[in-house]
DNA sequence: CGGAAACTTGAAACCTTTCAAGAGTCGTGG
DNA sequence: CCACGACTCTTGAAAGGTTTCAAGTTTCCG
């Protein structure tokens, strides 16, 4: 590893995810006045909890690196799961209005993570409204991605596999991975509770898709070999 | 109709919704400022449009009386039915992040809202912080609500309707309506596109509610009659 | 009052789930 | 480094529930 870019500070100032997370569209004061509140590289293993529902409000949070699933128990005690989280995206506003989180953050491989703390995001609110207007304006994106692609739609299993699939590639390529071929952090039965099928299906899907050389699938690494017909399947 | 009551200028300071809408958990101060920036009672008909999908962004909107539906075409141009709109609550927030809206707000009956006005946002954002985290607080509920009730998951047609329905008649009460007796503003269709289902299934799932004599359905006038039966299917 | 739209009801088809069993993968310990 | 055990994944067959297609009935509104 070069020891030199080891040694650099990382900062919301020279980010890489900055197109991505809470500086997109600051000036440069605003970033460096962020970049004072946050509390940078927060790292956690497979499997670890970022925050747990239930939970005091723990802070805003930024994933940097690696991916986490959003875990919530209802009413009933069925656990969902919401979201796929992708480093450059921001959670834990679940924890803003009750002061309590109402999902659990999982991460699902090695995660570096930024934080707001809530008595930073205090300061930030009394002291910088540009900076509070661009967390609102987060928050009501995350809003209307989440009522306009309930996900668990009750389409064809096969058309709601081919959009996760595609989404996922664009998501990834448009923070610098490759978009043909992948990892997959979800296992079959969480990729099954977020998708709303069993993993059954899940797993015949892919089998299917396999064998009609749409993709290609290797446990949990995915090709996506005939990226046309996939998009055919999505649309139906 | 009281006419010294009509000549009253309701405002948020003398709002009846105020336990739920923006007002919530305001200082006097800050309701009287945020009074200030609103703009009172526009009223709209059955099936008028609020808003449209693509429309500039008009501005954050609070049902004072009516109901309406939420709509959003997705790029396959399929048009999904993604919320119910009761008194008291806030819609708009589609429209913040973009700056256009990225669903359709229809009323579906009589409707008046309240409305703060794009450019009373940004004085709003510069000057009253508080009513401005106070806005970020209930868009971080809008996206808990959102992810945590995705009421369409592939549960069985009977559970999700009694959940809807018992969900409805909760909602109606705490805004001071009957909660064993209401009108479905929203027809067989909407509420097939609401829940996923078709309006066969709905259609066959409120005979055989009815004849089980779980509520009583006459048209869109809905009883329920046996809100415990109804609570066992709402659980299965 | 009449026509269009919304709603209801029936029968068959289709797709996912469920239940079951076997194959593959991973990590730990000998 | 290999072996074992647990867990995940795959595959098959049957069952069940919603959709689809179709036709009739009711409601609404001009």
């Amino acid at each position: 590893m070069n020891s030199v870019l080891a040694n650099l500070k990382i900062d919301c100032t020279n980010c890489r995810l900055q197109h991505l997370c809470i500086p997109r569209g600051l000036s440069k004061q605003d970033i460096q006045n962020l970049s004072d509140l946050v509390q940078n590289d927060t790292l956690v293993h497979k499997g670890d909890f970022i925050y747990r529902q239930g939970d005091d409000f723990y802070g805003l949070i930024a994933i940097s690196a690696g991916s986490a699933k959003m875990l919530s128990t209802d009413s009933e005690g069925n656990e969902n799961l919401t979201n796929l989280v992708l480093p450059g995206e921001l959670i834990g506003f679940d924890g803003v209005a009750t002061k309590a989180h109402q999902c659990s953050a999982v991460a699902l491989e090695t995660v570096n993570y930024c934080k707001l703390n809530p008595a930073e995001l205090d300061v930030l609110c009394n002291q910088f409204p540009s900076l509070l207007r661009e967390l609102f304006s987060h928050s009501c994106e995350a809003i209307t991605e989440s009522q306009r692609n309930p996900g668990h739609k009750n389409q064809a299993a096969s058309k709601k596999l081919a959009q996760f699939l595609l989404a996922l590639s664009n998501r990834l390529m448009s923070r610098g991975f490759s978009a043909t071929e992948f990892n997959l952090t979800l296992n079959r039965q969480d990729l099954a509770l977020y998708l709303n099928l069993t993993p059954e299906t899940i797993s015949r899907l892919f089998s299917k898709l396999h064998k009609e050389k749409i993709i290609s699938v290797t446990g949990k690494n995915i090709q996506i070999v005939n990226s046309e017909k996939l998009k055919i399947i999505a649309t139906e």
